[in-house]
DNA sequence: TAGATTGTTAATCGATTAACAATC
DNA sequence: TAGATTGTTAATCGATTAACAATC
């Protein structure tokens, strides 16, 4: 059982060894990749362990070994298709981003209510969402980003989740009420700068941090 | 001391609190509250208690006054300036975003390398970074949101430090390193979708969850 | 009053750190 | 060998839940 916590770490010591690897390192240490995440070298040590995840005594641990382990938890071994709601600001962004490939996803449509974001040039297909139970079977899609406005966006997730979609990330400013089944992911810009801020001291209270 | 954690759990009340004012509620109970957040009733009562905020044994909370309480924490006293580095896709996408007012902040500015960036019509001004210094004193900016790409994230981070941003909401998908003293706060979309899947199941070794 | 809800203390659970033996 | 590092067990710390008295 792994918990969100240690999901977190896993994926943060994966960051840090894709970019060992690149600096051309071959081996790491508890206490180096300590330094590059910030995490206490025996909570490393103790994440590897509980995934049978196995270092030489005074020699480390393989990077090329360590990112297999990893891959095989994160690595899926189908890609997998996502779709786009809402092509709003962030939308838009989203939709022109060329990450998706390396985690070995793949955008597979974008939607939105308005017709006439048809006309522009998007590098994935637009469609309204009357062709979304069509997509999402052809491509067995099961996540969606939802980025539409505050005031759709809980109508929308819950037609998203009747047509299929178990998985949301959320760039709406709502907390969405959905069937316990369905896992929701939110990213808040706003929240996130607030927290930012608070944690900084930027605030009357001072004395309560 | 309030965690980061518990930091989060208020937001998610905040977030809640407005939603249920908005459909005209004057009050509210640890139940409803648990019902819109997820989080147990047994701890908001918790949370509400170490904040000193205070409910009516019976007659519940008072959304007003929770509100209130809230404000105290999150809301700063004066409006907070914060300046966008980067007008890639996401970039562009947060120049253009309308929430900051609401949360009591204010984008002053927006910085890209490439010059031409400054015709296009964005509704802050754009400069160079050269310029930052100059800005982070006129507006007392302590928080930037970075948005630039992978390969230069790491020296633009060391440069606004240089020049006075305390805290940094990265949209770079690098762990940044940085002195001790700066907070950073990452969004990166991908490991979301990637952690999303992982919770969902949709990888190879579904055993180990 | 009886019932519902808060607020607090104690108990439990989970996550992290400390300590240190194993061993390369 | 001596020194460094892993890997594991025990101790601590922190967060959440359970229990229940207080009281509206």
């Amino acid at each position: 059982m792994i918990s969100n916590l240690q999901t977190r770490r896993l994926q943060k010591y994966r960051m840090a060894l894709l970019r060992l690897k690149k600096m051309g390192l071959k081996k790491t240490f508890s206490h180096s990749l300590s330094d590059e995440t910030g995490i206490s070298p025996e909570l490393i040590r103790k994440d590897f362990s509980i995934l049978g995840i196995r270092g030489k005594r005074r020699g480390g641990y393989e990077i090329e070994g360590l990112l297999d382990e990893l891959k095989k938890l994160f690595g899926r071994v189908k890609e997998q298709n996502v779709v786009l709601v809402g092509l709003g600001n962030i939308g838009s962004a989203l939709v022109n981003y060329e990450n998706y490939r390396q985690s070995n996803m793949h955008l597979v449509a974008a939607f939105d209510i308005d017709p006439s974001k048809r006309q522009r040039k998007y590098p994935v297909p637009v469609y309204t969402l009357d062709n979304l139970r069509e997509v999402v079977d052809a491509f067995e899609v099961s996540v969606a980003i939802l980025a539409v406005p505050e005031f759709s966006a809980q109508e929308t997730a819950n037609y998203l989740v009747e047509n299929g979609i178990r998985g949301i990330l959320n760039f709406a400013p709502v907390l969405l009420k959905l069937p316990g089944h369905v896992l929701v992911n939110n990213i808040n810009v706003m929240i996130e700068l607030e927290r930012l801020m608070f944690h900084l001291g930027i605030r009357q209270n001072a004395e309560l941090v």
